[in-house]
DNA sequence: GCATTAACCACAG
DNA sequence: CTGTGGTTAATGC
């Protein structure tokens, strides 16, 4: 307890001092980000040398599938989604929540993105030289330790999150990913969809009109109430019910 | 066979 | 962009 404290007041006063000696214009992002957190002043600054901030209007894409990948993204805020386009069809992998990494997996996995990266709202991001990155990760084994189990964590939420869903038929999916909305991305039980009908039809592996309809039946029997695109969750009981039973 | 489920299509608001 | 209704294909009693 003491120990964390002595602790966390040291990364204060580091953070304090590089903000002061190296001028780091992006210490607020790395403030965010729990990996960077085993990074020392001399690493941060060279992160922060390496490093540029980037504003994203909704639906601008981050970055683009079978693209080369070039650098690291940290999320610092707003909402992104993943996007992976088959030859038909389009489908949302997640959405990430400020503060994240975006893409570690299609950066370092391949030369080429295996996905999208797409603002659903306003997004500030830091783009991070992957060179960089990579010393960092080679020189500093706190730092990269971190980063594993993040994309270690990462893997098992996708895993049970998709295969969950898999199993499940349209009406369950929806209800999962309502209750993920409300458990996981807004921690709350009332929020508004950032996406249309036919994006939460991508992402729960449904067409838009069955979306459509399981919305309206929902609404009907009082387990939400749907105004346009605003939800609030009635009777979250009944939701996981529906969940479960698939 | 008959029922259920969900995708695809088309046509409004 | 959404909501609806009809049609069709697959799957399970």
């Amino acid at each position: 307890m003491l120990k964390n404290m002595i602790y966390s007041s040291q990364k204060f006063v580091i953070l304090l001092l590089s903000h002061i000696l190296f001028k780091m214009k992006c210490n607020k992002c790395l403030l965010k980000s729990d990996e960077a957190q085993n990074l020392d002043i001399e690493e941060l600054g060279r992160m922060d040398r390496n490093c540029v901030q980037i504003n994203f209007a909704p639906n601008e894409v981050i970055f683009k599938q079978d693209a080369l990948s070039s650098n690291v993204i940290f999320l610092q805020s707003g909402l992104v989604k993943n996007i992976i386009k088959t030859n038909y069809k389009k489908h949302i992998i997640k959405i990430n929540k400020a503060p994240s990494y975006l893409g570690l997996p299609t950066t370092f996995g391949d030369k080429v993105n295996h996905y999208s990266a797409v603002a659903i709202t306003d997004v500030v991001a830091c783009n991070i030289d992957i060179e960089t990155f990579k010393e960092l990760l080679r020189s500093n084994s706190d730092f990269s330790y971190s980063i594993i189990v993040r994309v270690c964590k990462n893997e098992l939420e996708y895993l049970s999150g998709s295969f969950v869903q898999m199993q499940k038929q349209s009406g369950g999916r929806v209800a999962e990913a309502i209750l993920n909305f409300s458990n996981n991305l807004f921690n709350s039980d009332s929020f508004t969809l950032p996406f249309t009908r036919s994006e939460f039809g991508d992402l729960t592996g449904n067409s838009r009109e069955i979306i459509s309809r399981t919305l309206h039946e929902f609404s009907k029997e009082g387990i939400i109430e749907l105004k346009g695109r605003n939800i609030a969750i009635i009777d979250k009981k009944r939701l996981e019910q529906i969940s479960r039973a698939g």
